[in-house]
DNA sequence: TTCATTTATTGACTTTTGTCAACATTATTT
DNA sequence: AAATAATGTTGACAAAAGTCAATAAATGAA
């Protein structure tokens, strides 16, 4: 089960057989039914989770009642309520299991002790916010500069599986838009 | 000059003097005219640069001239087309200095060069873009859950300088909406 | 499988924002 | 200071997206 997270990591960096030892240990298995909260809004996010199998769903809801979906986390990727686990802050996003899934889940302190005794995770660490960064940049500008249908259009080019997937109105709110607009979106020929 | 720069870094690191000397010393001093160009899309972004004074702006331009701003850069911070320069590709962003401006720039292999050699200094960048990142997040929230007259009053509550200083234009494209539209949210009242 | 619940689609209408154009105002340059 | 260019405001209208409500379809639970 750690295999698919050590592959993620070896993009990123080489560690010798020992260490990765160490590293994968402190990634402990989790397993979430469908719709299960792992964190809500409010509480400090304790934990950061890879996703094995399944999809994670980090999202922010109003007085009303609206939500809206931050970031949509699927296998083979890191997910948690980013400021709140790196701050230790209160968070305002929540943080829902979507689907049945099957987690690897790191504690804040166990992510510091790794950042602080193995030689070379620092910098592990550093390519891939690295690559987050980029991606949340991405994203800023298909908002500001695209109209609904170009993100959908996008979003359906570069994570198809993520649109015959999930419901439609987690797809609808990570685009920022309603789900009755999406809905017209996809029936729409252009 | 170098010592608003080397503010900056404290809060995230504490160096041996000999080790400040050396890094500061990689940001060389840069002085551009209002609207120069620093970088045109297409070209690979060789620079990283530190706003001493002066403000500049990372933005995109589509095939109709329609232009929106990425991120905009005050004094205290640090700026350019991320994406490029991290990857050394070609950009999707141009980088303009919107006023006449006092920059610190380090070039790319500097950039690594600090990484590789200054014991830390891993740690400091891996800092600087975790907030970074956080701050895109923010953004991106901001983007889905709130209208411009949202935006705009908590641009207008946390970043006030910047809205007196710039031209309503930059303004505008940066919280994503048209200039008629910012200037009609400005007179209206609510 | 059936029932209950959740999710998706569609219509009618409203609100928000964008676009184009005219004009006013403010900056820059000479 | 005058001339020129850049920026800001406003109106009229168009387009995009949201809301509410009714219904259909799909899904999960018993």
């Amino acid at each position: 089960m750690h295999e698919i997270l050590r592959k993620t990591f070896e993009g990123n960096t080489n560690l010798p057989e020992e260490q990765w030892a160490f590293v994968l240990n402190h990634y402990k298995p989790r397993t979430t039914k469908r719709n299960e909260i792992l964190l809500e809004k409010g509480k400090i996010s304790q934990h950061l989770y890879f996703v094995v199998k399944g999809c994670l769903r980090i999202f922010l809801t109003d007085d009303d009642g609206q939500e809206a979906t931050r970031f949509l986390v699927f296998e083979g990727s890191f997910g948690t309520a980013f400021p709140s686990f790196t701050l230790q802050q209160p968070s305002s996003a929540s943080i829902q299991s979507i689907e049945p899934s099957e987690l690897l889940v790191i504690n804040y302190s166990d992510y510091q002790l790794l950042l602080e005794t193995v030689p070379g995770w620092e910098r592990m660490t550093r390519l891939s916010l690295q690559q987050d960064y980029i991606d949340a940049i991405m994203r800023i500008e298909s908002l500001i500069t695209l109209d609904a249908k170009e993100r959908y259009n996008i979003l359906l080019k570069k994570n198809p599986r993520l649109i015959q997937r999930l419901p439609n109105k987690f797809v609808a709110d990570y685009l920022g838009i309603s789900q009755e607009t999406l809905s017209r979106l996809k029936s729409r020929k252009s």
